[in-house]
DNA sequence: ATGGCGCATGGAATGCGA
């Protein structure tokens, strides 16, 4: 089973590039963020033609997610449960068994802000609901998306200079994650030196890969063994008009999901 | 090095991303 999750920067400017990758890759279910358009104007018929069933929560501008899969998205949750938000940046659907868990967290902007602040607030309710509530109703749980913090020194160009998606409470939110039973399945296999997920569009940064993995994979206790390889695909950052993140697929042994 | 890009809104200039 592949998963993937690839953070669009716009569904509307990207959709031949996401139409590509899929008859590319092939992933049983793919994670979207950043759709910046309203449920209305989510292209659903290009996506089903593809040969994919889709959930997804849009917003007008900024945010909206979804989760595609060859088989259809079941019990489809938008948001976090008790945590009131109007920005669209979580969406859940089991598929083939497994509960898919999608958000694009807060940036924060800058540490200090008011955005850093609903960034932490938004990583708690998330994390409490996951402990509480998703992890012990689906054992069998991935949370996927872009994440928006480089947990740790690998995660970000030797040269990276910046404080916020790199900060102690950032990352120490990320950790939190892991303390819930929770493994970054990137770091489970052996990676090539400054391997990262997003790149800014200026100052030539993906030509001097001047980037950070920020573009995450988790998986619960459960499911830990079953993972195969978890790697990030550039290719689509090559292409003219990228988005700026690249895709991460996580392959997952699911043969002996029926013992 | 945070400027320089790209996207959205709206129809120019600004906000935002990361």
């Amino acid at each position: 089973m592949k998963i993937a999750t690839w953070n669009v920067n716009s569904l509307k400017v990207r959709l031949h590039h996401l139409l590509d990758w899929l008859a590319a890759n092939r992933p049983d279910v793919l994670c979207l963020q950043e759709l910046k358009l309203e449920d209305k104007a989510f292209p659903e018929a290009e996506i089903r033609a593809a040969g994919y069933y889709a959930a997804f929560s849009g917003q007008k501008t900024y945010n909206g997610v979804a989760i595609l899969a060859t088989s259809p998205p079941e019990d489809i949750l938008c948001g976090i449960p008790g945590f009131v938000d109007e920005q669209k940046r979580l969406i859940a659907a089991t598929v083939a068994g497994v509960r898919i868990v999608c958000g694009y967290f807060p940036n924060g902007q800058a540490l200090g802000s008011e955005k850093f602040a609903y960034k932490l607030a938004w990583l708690d309710a998330l994390t409490r609901w996951l402990f509480d509530s998703a992890l012990p109703a689906h054992p069998n749980l991935v949370l996927a998306g872009d994440f928006n913090i480089a947990p740790e020194a690998a995660d970000t160009h030797p040269e990276w200079k910046g404080e916020i998606l790199v900060s102690p409470p950032e990352r120490a939110a990320f950790q939190a994650l892991i303390e819930c039973g929770l493994t970054d399945t990137f770091r489970l296999f052996e990676q090539a030196e400054h391997s990262y997920s997003w790149w800014d569009y200026r100052m030539g940064s993906f030509r001097r890969n001047y980037g950070l993995r920020i573009d995450h994979i988790l998986v619960s206790r459960t499911l830990r063994d079953a993972c195969r390889a978890c790697v990030v695909d550039k290719t689509p950052r090559k292409l003219e008009r990228p988005s700026d993140h690249a895709p991460v697929v996580l392959d997952l042994d699911r043969s002996d999901k029926q013992k």
